[in-house]
DNA sequence: CAGAAATGTAACGGATATCATTACAGTTCG
DNA sequence: CGAACTGTAATGATATCCGTTACATTTCTG
């Protein structure tokens, strides 16, 4: 993956948890370090997938649509919908190759199948026990 | 589809595998259906981990050097070094909010564990399997 | 030895993705 | 109404990736 909307989105989040009250799209770029539109664009994903509750309007902002025990990194990573973990090359194959005319479809499941071994790895995470690491943390 | 150079490795291996002789980079370029100096840029890392041996001048190419059983798709990734699965935002936090300033090191955690989630999948997957699938195929 | 055929590698350009930023319409509270 | 938000389009800067050209180098073969 190429992009940072994973990681801002999990950061948002994790900001919205912590304060546990509405937050404007300026207060978490100001955490984030970026620019309130580029949060505005991930919230609107976050919303679609019911994870945040936004208001518009005056002292409108943004609050946790779940509790943060039922919200794992994997609806996260859903709801910003990253790119593939590996890529698999989509171009015509050389039909009088017999490898490159099997090469997409066998490089389909081995990237399925990684795709799988990060989601895995991602539900088993929730919002709940990030939140706990920064209280520790102090 | 990002970097696609993990896909071109796996396909380029397994047709070395396939073929059980050297080919040129034309051939390779071929098969893959891309442009020989593609090929012989990655085929320069696939030498650096040994997994490949080539040779210049006339009637030069290359061959496995390693037998498919021997190399694990895991040697071909770490071979490209694609970048990491999980980016992590590397920008200075913001000193004031504790969420923030935990961010990085919480991201890197998570991060990791997908690393190596994608990892461990790919250990289990050898170049043989691969080739196996082709020939069944036929 | 000369020439053909291959790799190694630098350099450049185009396409694309990502993010930052500006701008402004729409919405809501007071 | 006016201030303070969000929603969203549009544009630009930057980085990455891939394709391509070009050429030096290496090696085989006649």
């Amino acid at each position: 993956m190429v992009n940072q909307q994973f990681t801002f989105a999990v950061h948002i989040l994790t900001a919205l948890a912590f304060a546990n009250e509405t937050m404007d799209s300026q207060e978490l770029a100001t955490s984030v370090n970026t620019n309130p539109v580029v949060i505005r664009r991930i919230l609107l994903g976050l919303r679609r997938a019911g994870l945040v509750e936004t208001y518009t309007g005056k002292n409108g902002g943004t609050r946790l649509g779940k509790k943060p025990a039922e919200i794992s990194l994997l609806a996260i990573y859903d709801a910003v919908a990253p790119r593939p973990v590996i890529a698999v090359s989509e171009r015509k194959a050389f039909k009088r190759c017999q490898v490159s005319c099997n090469m997409r479809e066998i490089m389909g499941g081995v990237a399925a199948g990684a795709e799988e071994a990060v989601r895995a790895h991602l539900r088993g995470i929730t919002l709940q026990k990030l939140l706990r690491k920064v209280r520790r943390a102090g």
